[in-house]
DNA sequence: TTTAAATAGTTGACAATTCAAGTGAATATT
DNA sequence: AATATTCACTTGAATTGTCAACTATTTAAA
C-alpha cells in the first residue's frame, strides 16, 4: 500500500508488472551493444575490433600495464586478455616482456605501431561520443558518469 | 578560453587531458560487464548464460516473439540468436515454429520448463538490481533510465 | 503472370571467448 | 632451509559468436 514500494514493483523483474522498458540494466546492455557496434564501424577499416581497441586505449593512457591490470579495467577474464595481448603482439601492436622485478607478471606496452593506429582511429571515434552526448552540457555528462561510476561501485562490493 | 569547451576537453578520447575515468562509455562497459557476471553467477547453477537470459526475459515478456525480434531486443546478430534459440530448444527451454501467417518467420515462445526455469532464477536475480541501486530513490532511479534512454536514442539515429 | 527484389532465417567455416587444468615465480609457513 | 600456498599468467579443449554465402518465402515491378 506504501506509494515507495508499490513504484519500485516495477522495477522487480519478478513482478508481474514489471517493464523491461524501466529496466536500467535493459538500457545499460543495450547502449553498450549500439556503442560497441558503431565503434566497430570505425574500427574495422583500420583492421581493429572493440577487444583490440579496449587494450590499446588502455596502453595508451597507462603507458605500460600487465596482463592483470588490462583484465582489471577492461573487465575481462584472464585467458582472454592474454589471448588478446598475443594476437596484438604478432600483428605489430604491443610489446611483451617480462616484468624485471617480478618473474611472474607480463608487461605490455604499444609499440610505436601501435601508437600510430590509436591516434589514427581516435579521429573517427570522436563522432560516436559526440552524438550520443548531443544535447547534453558538461555537467550533464559529469553526472552521467558520476550516477554510472556509483552504479559500479555498489554492485562491486 | 572559452570555458565550456575547455571543459569539455577531458571527454574527447583523442585529448592529451583525456581521462578515461570520466569517459562515460568506459563506465557503460564496465557496468555492462559486472552485471554480467554477477548474473552469471545466479544462472550457472541452473545451467543458463547471460545470452539464453536474455532470451528467455524477452520471451516471458512478450509471450512470443520471432527470431528478428529477438535480435532488436537483445541487440545481437541474426545468427548469434538463431544459434542460441535452437540450443535453447534442444535443451528444452523454447518451442521453435514457423509462422502461419508468413512462412519466413520463426516463432519462439517458452516451454512450460522454460518458464520455471525463469521463475526459479528471478528469485536469484533481485539481489543484483537491488545491491546496485541501493540508496536510490524511486525518482533517481527513473531519472537514471531517462538518462540510458537518451543516451541510447541518440546513438541509434 | 513472370521476373525481380526484399525479408527472414539458416548453415558452415572461422574467429574469439571461456573453462579447467596446468606452469613457474614469489610469499608465507613450519 | 624445505615445504606449502598464493599469484600471475598460459595452454588446450570446448563453447560461443560472427561473417559470408545460401535457401525459402513474400512483396513489388514489368
Amino acid at each position: 500500500m506504501a506509494g515507495r514500494s508499490e513504484k519500485l514493483e516495477k522495477y522487480r523483474p519478478a513482478s508481474d508488472n514489471f517493464e523491461i522498458d524501466e529496466f536500467p540494466f535493459y538500457w545499460v546492455a543495450r547502449l553498450n551493444s549500439l556503442y560497441a557496434m558503431e565503434m566497430e564501424k570505425t574500427l574495422k577499416p583500420m583492421n581493429m575490433d572493440i577487444s583490440r581497441w579496449r587494450v590499446a586505449m588502455l596502453l595508451r593512457i597507462h603507458g605500460e600495464l600487465s596482463i592483470s591490470d588490462i583484465a582489471e579495467h577492461a573487465l575481462g577474464k584472464l585467458p582472454t586478455i592474454t589471448k588478446i595481448v598475443y594476437r596484438m603482439r604478432d600483428e605489430g601492436l604491443v610489446d611483451v616482456n617480462t616484468s624485471e622485478t617480478d618473474g611472474r607478471v607480463t608487461v605490455v606496452t604499444l609499440t610505436d605501431q601501435g601508437h600510430e593506429n590509436v591516434e589514427s582511429v581516435l579521429e573517427g571515434t570522436q563522432s560516436v561520443f559526440k552524438k550520443a552526448f548531443k544535447g547534453f552540457t558538461e555537467p550533464q555528462i559529469r553526472k552521467s558518469n558520476q550516477l554510472l561510476r556509483k552504479l559500479f561501485d555498489n554492485l562491486s562490493d
